[in-house]
DNA sequence: TTGTAGGCGTTATCAT
DNA sequence: ATGATAACGCCTACAA
């Protein structure tokens, strides 16, 4: 008989069962060849006794943890949290739990402060997010490391296996699209930072859309920013200033459009009616600033979800989706031009 | 000697030491009572070998892991996420991570469901945010099941062992203060919801400085939210609308203050020269909005960083403060008011 | 389909 | 101050 003070362990249940512990371990671990019979007896056992495999045990006989690693560097709390409860969405109701881990992009050490880290906590996947996503020796760190890992990126940066995709390019040609419907012709964009891959596609979207409607996209409607909003003031500044006179701004994510917000009202510039503005990534400070920010909005939880499902559950994963579509998020900050 | 191929283990290094394995297992564990010349002498080679515990084995052998969790139910994602850095940088540098693990405030199973975190997971310890920080049976819970934990909150909710201390009522009266020596009068307040510690000690605060002021609060004056910009926009409408006509408001939090901005300007009230508005949490947000927020700021990191040394270096970390002083941000959005 | 023996890498006990 | 030996609870290989 088990002992009352202790937990259960596998040996307790074999023993009320009558079964060998590895028949119990079987159970535990689905494996198929059992006697359907056993399983369920073996199963009641568990139940009644309340026995839980311990996770330690486990993970050092089979030399990984059950631990999912979030990799990040984004500058974004949202986004970053938001991706956290996909993954907890994944993961609940399961062993697993999800272990998080900023890093920093600029430092020469990362990649040996991440390799230190896989090895100490011997993961068993880790979610990569943008922009560290898009670095090729991070993953190639995992592959030989054997940790899996699964990309999260606005480019085919890897396979399908190791990768969740959003549209940035395409999204941004719409906001182009629905710019030009309003009736816009001297649309400028604050661009994200060099180096970026979401940056790069949505500048690429930009300008691809500004070429198929015949628009013009001279250097003046061009500014660079940093993803924060105080490089979006700045931008705003310059676009502001030049002799482009735009009459409305893409800017390449949220943080960057409330900056040209900013600056619009720091000059006595009311949008949308004098100049409009959309954003990208429908982060909270675009509902919650004045007038309501159109711009847009990606799926992040559910790709969160679907990245660490390839990670769990590879078989399950395979079926579904690589790539989550954005879609245009119309609020307040886009109105006609006024005619001039 | 050691295969070239595997990583060294604990008895390689006792075989190349020249000692037994309980030996290297008491310089790695910084035991006592050992020889100076025989800790340096496995010492070295431990570097020389590079090797490093196996945390799966410790962890097992120890009945516990070294994971930090971190328990949360709190609405603010740069709050959560700056939580985490400070979290980090306690445990830069050592071999324990972070596990986060949202929780559902309002699900009748949320106390079974950390039961069973903590049973799987045999974290080391559990940092808890607010709001669930101020749930007595969480951290009952936690005890029980000799599981360390630390709690963040605004109020004397535990001994100093187990928590860090924000001092929210008194920076409310700093900021009553502020509006006071500005020529306010007329000062209403959004609470945060009921239940909500941080919310009872801003009230209290606020109340305390307007009593010693000389200051009416009339029902009028009070309108009460839920931490959210929406609830914010609601209760402001309130305020507005009532016959007490303010000429500041105070929200309990920077999203209800973002609300409150939000609705004096879909009303055509200016902020700052008709209306001031303070905030609570100097959130991003706090920044970026028009005009810039005057908001009370606290060291969210500096705290967790405390918090998490509370866990895992309990010694270091008892000469340390328990209580960290927040203080009044001064931006744009308060102003003398208008006689009227 | 199930069981036996052995190993994973560490810490604990109790000697010496 | 140090060491031999036995846990810790699970999994894999191989045997039956």
């Amino acid at each position: 008989m088990p002992e009352a003070n202790h937990k259960p362990t596998i040996n307790d249940v074999a023993r009320v069962a009558g079964v060998s512990k590895k028949t119990v371990s079987r159970v535990i671990n689905r494996s198929p060849l059992l006697k359907p019979e056993t399983r369920t007896k073996v199963e009641d056992v568990i139940a009644s006794l309340g026995y839980r495999p311990n996770m330690q045990a486990r993970a050092l006989a089979m030399g990984r943890n059950f631990l999912l690693g979030l990799l990040h560097d984004n500058p974004n709390a949202q986004t970053v949290l938001n991706f956290q409860f996909g993954v907890l969405d994944a993961i609940r109701d399961t062993e697993f739990a999800l272990v998080v881990r900023p890093v920093d992009r600029r430092s020469p050490r990362m990649l040996d402060d991440i390799r230190s880290f896989l090895e100490v906590q011997r993961l068993y996947g880790v979610l990569i997010l943008p922009p560290i996503s898009e670095n090729d020796d991070l993953a190639n760190l995992c592959r030989e490391m054997g940790c899996g890992y699964v990309r999260m990126g606005s480019a085919q940066l890897d396979d399908d296996e190791h990768l969740v995709q959003s549209n940035d390019r395409e999204c941004v040609e719409n906001v182009i699209d629905h710019l030009v419907e309003q009736g816009h012709r001297r649309i400028a964009i604050i661009q994200g930072p060099e180096g970026f891959r979401s940056a790069q596609e949505r500048w690429e979207g930009f300008s691809a859309a500004m070429h198929r409607h015949g628009l013009d996209v001279p250097a003046d409607a061009i500014a660079r920013g940093n993803y924060r909003f105080d490089s979006g003031i700045a931008a705003a500044e310059k676009l502001l200033e030049g002799s482009f006179r735009p009459t409305a701004i893409f800017a390449s994510n949220d943080e960057m459009a409330a900056g040209a917000f900013h600056m619009a009202r720091s000059r006595g510039i009311d949008v949308p009616s004098e100049l409009s503005i959309v954003g990208f990534d429908d982060s909270p400070i675009a509902a919650h600033i004045w007038p309501p920010m159109t711009t847009v909005g990606w799926p992040i939880r559910e790709m969160a979800k679907a990245a660490a499902l390839k990670l769990i559950d590879p078989s399950e994963a395979e079926a579904k989706q690589s790539i989550f579509p954005a879609r245009l998020v119309r609020r307040s900050s886009v109105a006609p031009p006024q005619r001039d």
